[in-house]
DNA sequence: CTCCTGGACGGTAACGTTTCCAAAGTTTAC
DNA sequence: GTAAACTTTGGAAACGTTACCGTCCAGGAG
């Protein structure tokens, strides 16, 4: 029950509220200085030609007068982006994309560069329409986390694009991605080590990430002699715990059911051990991804995982590096590695 | 072990890399049209006052061109704003502010806003910084998770603000949060009617969230007629789930070790939770914010919870109503209800 | 003493849009 | 048939910055 119905009242103190005063320009600091408009810019962007004695009579002014550019009107210079970056990536609350958020946001501030979030529909159309948007905004660059569909519009663009954790079709481009063949394999090989000969795999939809994961787990079976039950590779029509759920209970309510299940993505293994809540067969677990709190479930979660966040850093600084054009090699595709983390669900023997 | 080093390889397939041609401007568009670069910009801008026959011209030299405004310039108007809103935030890897800061982007995402990101170091001159260069570039309104300090600097801005999750001290501004000292309350008074006597609370450091809660325990514990041991209030150095496992541990192996722990924020949860693996005694523990996988770890949390994304979308719409000057009440101070959800941990009895 | 060189600085055009004003065209009213 | 009112359109100014081009002054060389 709530503690409380929602309160709306007014703030009670009286703090200075925001003024509409008009912010300073470097016309108004030229003015109080004493000297030119070309000047204060010079003074602002490190002050090289300007003698000691007036840089220092500028800066006095901008900080009586509390200027800050205006990054906007910078900006709008031929050649001169803004300088920031677009983020386009989908949902934040998904552990592995607040990741990426999250470091590239740092790397990107660190250069003094900000991150435009666009938001993400789930849809291609409002992906493209949000990337539309961001481009709109003059931004020096894109990372994007690409929706199936076709991304060359792009080329047009003008602009430095680095494709993150997938890669896109109809435009060349840098792309940042984890070697999702070889945790696939890594996965299966070691439910395969384990004796386990019936494995299932479950498939978030589409994605090009879930092809590869497949990928790997067909090589490491084919690679031990095993014949692939089609039956057991599940593509569910949601990426949810939910749909995973679902999926598992069915799974393990066959006559026949696995003895061990790959999860392909975080969420997927969330509804995987929802469903093994209820069931009395304990079949080996191994995710991809690794998450918060794997370690503390009744059975320790096995994954296979890379380093997410080093995904974003590489993407965010690739990205800059492109737009400060420092870097002028042929696209690249950089994959990292994976490995798996040993916990205990994945090490229960066939 | 990796399963393959870090790979980086020119990629293969010829497709347009990005090309530096200057997109259209209006003058572009107007010229194909046969117009006048004022009819362009009203078509643009939703074509009151322009024939439909001009109108229709314009749209398809538009299309033909693929012409897209470009919202630097735009923005440069005198009161137009950028058509996007900052938010400033914390550690996006905790999910309390991933859920803001998604929620938030859906809302503006709906009209049309884009959310910029500044990156944000935990020092609140770092802070300061990040939201200076967020005002340069012209964004259309502000929300800030605030850190600890002076925020009046803010006043000057001449855009209006909205607060997240706590207040600021210097600047009269909306604010949108969740009771916590209802919520703290609701937390001891049900560990107090599990007959509990001895509950330790453990807290982050000098948020001011922290402070309501620890407020809302003292209520609690005052209407219970039960004086509070102060050596059970457990000041952290630091907000992480390390440090709550290691105070946490030093409180069970105390002679007199609490028989409940109220932890005040999800990650300190976790970190009780990991200390308490170790310990031979089960005392109760109720987490504040609930969190992914709570309801599965070997003894389910109860937690006292809030809807954190409704958080983030009234901050949202406060402030684009804000920036649109759709809302010109005095700023809001709104107060979100905290429930109490009961899964286990917080219903073992004394 | 004059000329030249070079550093420091001021002024102005340009970026692409919106907004305002005036001109042109069209309808309505008398 | 003419004037008035309104609609549609074109053109120019302005937003705040940067880049370029001159000008000015100091100092060194001739």
């Amino acid at each position: 029950m709530p503690c409380g119905e929602r309160e709306v009242n007014p703030v009670s103190e009286t703090f200075p509220k925001h003024s509409e005063s008009a912010r300073p320009t470097m016309i108004d600091v030229a003015k109080r200085a004493g000297v030119g408009l070309g000047t204060v810019s010079r003074v602002v962007n490190g002050g090289a030609g300007v003698r000691d004695e007036t840089a220092s009579r500028v800066r006095a002014a901008i900080d009586e007068l509390g200027f800050q550019r205006n990054e906007v009107a910078r900006a709008l210079r031929p050649g001169k982006k803004s300088s920031s970056l677009a983020l386009v990536l989908g949902d934040l609350t998904n552990p592995f994309y607040a990741t990426i958020a999250k470091s590239s946001l740092e790397v990107a501030g660190q250069d003094g560069f900000a991150v435009v979030l666009g938001s993400v529909d789930e849809d291609p159309e409002g992906e493209r329409r949000a990337i539309q948007e961001l481009i709109g905004r003059q931004v020096a660059g894109l990372m994007i986390v690409p929706d199936q569909g076709d991304h060359s519009f792009l080329a047009s663009a003008g602009i430095p694009v680095v494709f993150v954790d997938r890669p896109a079709h109809g435009i060349e481009a840098d792309i940042v991605m984890v070697d999702n063949e070889g945790g696939g394999k890594l996965a299966t090989d070691h439910l395969l080590q384990q004796g386990h000969v019936r494995i299932a795999i479950l498939l978030a939809p589409s994605y090009y990430t879930t092809g590869r994961r497949l990928r790997g787990y067909r090589r490491a079976c084919r690679a031990a002699g095993i014949e692939v039950d089609e039956s057991l590779v599940v593509q569910l029509p949601e990426g949810t715990a939910e749909a995973a759920e679902k999926a598992t209970r069915e799974l393990m309510h066959r006559p026949d059911p696995p003895t061990a299940l790959f999860a392909s993505t975080n969420f997927l293994t969330e509804g995987v051990l929802r469903a093994l809540r209820e069931v009395d067969a304990e079949p080996a677990v191994v995710g991809f991804d690794d998450f918060r709190l794997a370690d503390m479930l009744p059975t320790p979660v096995t994954v296979v995982a890379s380093d997410i966040a080093e995904l974003g850093r590489i993407a965010a600084r690739l990205l800059l590096d492109r737009a400060a054009k420092t870097d002028t090699r042929p696209p690249q595709r950089i994959v990292l590695p994976c490995q798996l983390i040993q916990r205990g669900s994945g090490e229960r023997p066939a």
